[in-house]
DNA sequence: CATCATCCTTGACTTAAATCAATAATAGAA
DNA sequence: TTCTATTATTGATTTAAGTCAAGGATGATG
């Protein structure tokens, strides 16, 4: 069956035997989501996580004047929303889909269960959620110690280096793009300008083609860009 | 013995039976630090985890000006340098001491001999990696979508509801403070003037007196605080 | 208790980026 | 396609906070 397959190949699952596989496809919870649909909100009693089979969901923080900061955009085979599970019992922020979405759902009980059968399952997770916390870090380091340019430099290599194709798909809007660099979309269009009046970058819409990957490099690591 | 009570008393390993702390107990690498002592760099690779056993740790990102943003202090009881264990192999911070302090160390064997007979150890660090999630998540929005004075404003609130004091205790010079918010000495200085001139603290060395706290909490949620 | 070094404060100035505002471009729906 | 709504760009201005610099307080140590 197709959930079967796919859960036996997503990170999460990938050391768990067949019928604990069986089991986990027979305890999950299948849910359509439309573009821009709430998945849930921050302070959210959670009693359970989710795993992305197809589409593309943010999670993010908003401030009391509506400000985002996006934490994560989970892809498919990403699990999320499992914070609560462990700690606290409350999602710590808000995650929302940016495309038409298909999420599993797996209660906490599902998860214990086969966790108490097959340790290999907490390895997996405690891997999952070190990535997670490195990848946090990076975004704190990001945010604190990087102005602007740095920053979407260092995304634009990210992407590069990922895709290896020449025309980076950034696959949000340019709006989203500036909530994931914590910055406002007339700070990124006026960067973004910046790098293409210098012959680094050619903007195509939500493409980006890297013409000058060693002059991105220098931004990246602060050798700086003024003026 | 000394080393087993103390184990035996830290959430991480709080459900686990005595001779498996003992176990523990004979595998750790007791080392004593001083203050400002390097305890590991970014980038080194790791092959175990420490938990601290009195002192206190500050973990930190360096930019290449030199400029310090601090993710977490650890005081004892609490482990850090566990990531690379599960996810990169390589530490994704620095860490030093900031008093002295005597650390454990546990190699990666010890504590996977011992999760693969206690279950319950993989459920005590995922809580405790989602604890960390749970904390760089609200640093985060500290650092992106509030302001100095916000930012300043929940830590001290955070501090005085923690430790139910009147006047609360910084325990950590104010060039650190600065750095845990995000900002420099400076604007930490002149922002704790502004408070102390409008009668919400006084400012006694490392020790805030909070004498109007609903001052304090208005200035936190944002309802601001200008010139 | 005197000395040295670190830490903190205050002032003057600079700057990166946010905000406000208006227009332009693009994409999605009918 | 055409119309509408969303998204993106550009310009003018404001602002929070960083930086530089110098002096003052504090605390550790012999």
């Amino acid at each position: 069956m197709d959930i079967r397959l796919f859960l036996k190949n997503i990170d999460l699952f990938k050391d768990i035997p067949e019928e604990q596989i069986t089991k986990l496809a027979e305890m999950t919870q299948l849910s359509n989501y439309e573009k821009g649909e709430r998945i849930f909100y921050e302070g959210d009693h959670a009693d359970g996580f989710f795993v992305v089979h197809s589409g593309r969901v943010k999670i993010f923080k908003l401030s009391g004047e509506g400000k985002e900061q996006i934490l994560h955009v989970m892809e498919p085979g990403d699990p999320f929303g499992e914070v609560p599970m462990f700690a606290g019992g409350r999602y710590p922020a808000d995650a929302e889909t940016v495309e038409p979405s298909l999420l599993l759902f797996f209660s906490r009980k599902a998860f214990t269960d086969v966790i108490s059968r097959e340790p290999s399952l907490a390895m997996s997770m405690m891997a999952s959620l070190s990535r997670r916390l490195l990848h946090l870090t990076t975004l704190i380091e990001n945010l604190s110690l990087k102005e602007v340019p740095e920053r979407l430099a260092s995304y634009l290599l990210y992407l590069h280096d990922r895709d290896k194709i020449a025309d980076i798909d950034l696959r949000i809007s340019k709006g989203q793009l500036a909530n994931i660099l914590g910055t406002s979309p007339e700070t990124l269009s006026r960067t973004l300008g910046r790098m293409s009046s210098r012959g680094i970058i050619k903007v195509l819409g939500r493409n980006i083609r890297l013409l000058d990957p060693e002059a991105m490099k220098e931004i990246a690591t602060g050798l700086r860009f003024k003026g």
